[in-house]
RNA sequence: GUCCCCAUGGUCUAGAGGCCUAGGACGUCACCCUUUCACGGUGAAAACCCGGGUUCGAAUCCCGGUGGGGACGCCA
């Protein structure tokens, strides 16, 4: 008898930047993978339609590759179990839905999301937890059916036994158990005929032959209702391990309101890859003895988790920063050439930069003093300068925020959304366009004379947008 | 509110009952090196959440509290 192969996958889901949270998780699945001569495989999990960003998938696949990890199946590349993204699945997690409903084990539900919201309402008030009432759980299922045939909107729930216990080995906890009576009648297949994630993860792990699901902390509380799912199925649940959340430096789970998320952050303000990995792997785990600074070949090769402590770690810029230069140190001028070019001095970054100071620039000892703001991470300038005459500090930290969530809201970055979000903003404000323009500006080029805004805010990018505009409106609410 | 997870300096952590006078790293401070800055070197301040057990002995095991976090969506 071969042992069972080795499986295990990252489930990202294309809403919005690369995240740094799934390099983290993508590195231990992977390590854990090729510690154990498994395949490590990339499912995207695009079943939330009102969420999804069309450019999402490839910013996620380039930055996963970017951050140094190679995956053996994955939607770009294919493999024995694809497709390899959940909205071409869609077929398999109807199917099983249906299996379930005709089993027994699942039910049409026509609540409402009003109803259900009312009924949230209602429970929190009471100070009882939240949770689906089972009020079509009693449905006569001819009748159900009836409805579901004359055209009814509706949604499958999961049935839930009402007692009993539901337990699973966690990789690194041990044994977790949940009273089932805690848990409610999840949907598993939405009104517009997708799969939620835990009827679809169930589904494709199940199908994709995955061994191991290496995950965040958050799947802890719906891990019984998976592995209750996996029962109803009468499939074999794979093994499961969750990990510490990354956190902000005030210890809740990390969100880019608190710290900077983007993976493309950290690409862009000249943190090696093999650093990255480095740092990440040092959240939680170590090798053990003093050792800080080692490649990923080298955690691989004394990998376990043993040594995988579990307290959720705050991540820390200052140290990654220090790894970073220490990494650097290390390598010779000549490689340094090769990573200016391939990294800072772009020929792609210089085609977008040029236009924007030719016009300003008479010889090219100009070039760098126009531009340098755009290679700098975060600027120093007068605080004191930045609220424009009669403004308070307070207010204009305000606008900065508020246009921060105006501008990620975006469908894209272009120069076109970015000016019509500011000039908006201003509108719907009623604040003066001159004002908020120079305190933006000084925000983001770090004085008052700039190329054009709106171009200077597309080419510096999101993630140094973002970074500056926040950095900017912390320090003004606390003056 | 309910359930689940976690708990060593400000931060990342070592520590698997005596090796702990709790080790390393980042950061901080001081000094040295240096025309400056940085690097580097030396040193300092800084932690076992609290209370009960178990044990000859507990940072380490058990229980209770406290604290932090996560989850409770037709989001993942």
């Amino acid at each position: 008898m071969t042992k069972p192969e080795i499986r295990v996958r990252i489930a990202p889901s294309p809403t919005g930047d690369p995240h740094i949270g799934t390099a983290y998780i993508a590195l231990f699945n992977y390590v854990f993978a090729k510690k154990h001569g498994g395949k490590f495989i990339i499912r995207i999990e695009d079943t939330d339609q009102t969420r999804y960003r069309a450019e999402s998938e490839a910013m996620i696949l380039d930055a996963v590759r970017w951050f140094g990890i190679e995956w053996d199946e994955g939607p770009d590349r294919g493999g024995e179990y694809g497709p390899y993204k959940q909205s071409e699945r869609l077929a398999h997690y109807q199917k099983w839905a249906k299996e379930l409903v005709s089993k027994g084990h699942a039910y049409y539900c026509f609540c409402s999301s009003e109803r259900l919201a009312g009924l949230r309402k209602k429970q929190t008030e009471n100070k009882l937890p939240p949770g689906y009432d089972r009020h079509c759980r009693t449905l006569e299922a001819k009748e159900a059916l009836a409805r579901v045939e004359k055209g009814e909107v509706h949604v499958i729930r999961f049935k839930v036994p009402s007692s009993g216990v539901t337990s699973f080995e966690d990789g690194i906890r041990g044994k977790v158990e949940f009273e089932n009576t805690k848990l409610d009648d999840l949907v598993i297949l939405k009104a517009d005929g997708f799969p939620t994630y835990h009827l679809a993860s169930v589904v494709d792990d199940h199908l994709m032959k995955i061994s191991h699901v290496i995950r965040g902390e958050e799947w802890v509380s719906s891990t019984p209702k998976h592995v209750l799912l996996y029962q109803a199925f009468g499939w074999e649940p794979p093994h499961f391990t969750h990990l510490n959340l990354l956190r902000n430096p005030d210890k809740s789970k990390i969100s880019k309101r608190k710290h900077p998320t983007s993976i493309l952050y950290y690409k862009r303000k000249g943190i090696l890859p093999e650093v990255l990995r480095n740092f990440l792997a040092l959240m939680g785990w170590n090798p053990g003895g003093d050792q800080e600074i080692f490649s990923t070949e080298e955690m691989i090769e004394k990998f376990s988790w043993e040594r995988f402590s579990l307290g959720g770690p705050v991540f820390d810029l200052t140290k990654l920063l220090w790894m970073n230069g220490q990494y650097l140190k290390k390598k010779s001028d000549f490689e340094w050439v090769q990573l200016l070019r391939q990294n800072v001095f772009t020929e792609d970054y210089l085609l977008q930069l040029i236009p924007l100071v030719k016009e300003r620039v008479c010889a090219f000892e100009e070039f760098i003093d126009n531009t340098s703001f755009f290679f700098n991470g975060d600027l120093k300038y007068d605080e004191a300068v930045l609220p424009p005459k009669g403004v308070v500090a307070k207010d204009a930290s305000n606008w900065l925020v508020e246009l921060l969530e105006k501008l990620e809201g975006l469908q894209s970055w272009t120069v076109e959304h970015i000016k019509e979000a500011c000039e908006n903003y201003c509108k719907e404000k009623e604040i003066k366009t001159k004002d908020l323009f120079m305190t933006l500006r000084i925000v983001i080029s770090g004085g008052t004379v700039s190329p054009p805004l709106f171009e200077t805010i597309h080419v510096l990018g999101k993630e140094m947008t973002r970074r500056r505009m926040r950095l900017a409106s912390d320090s003004l609410k606390k003056r």
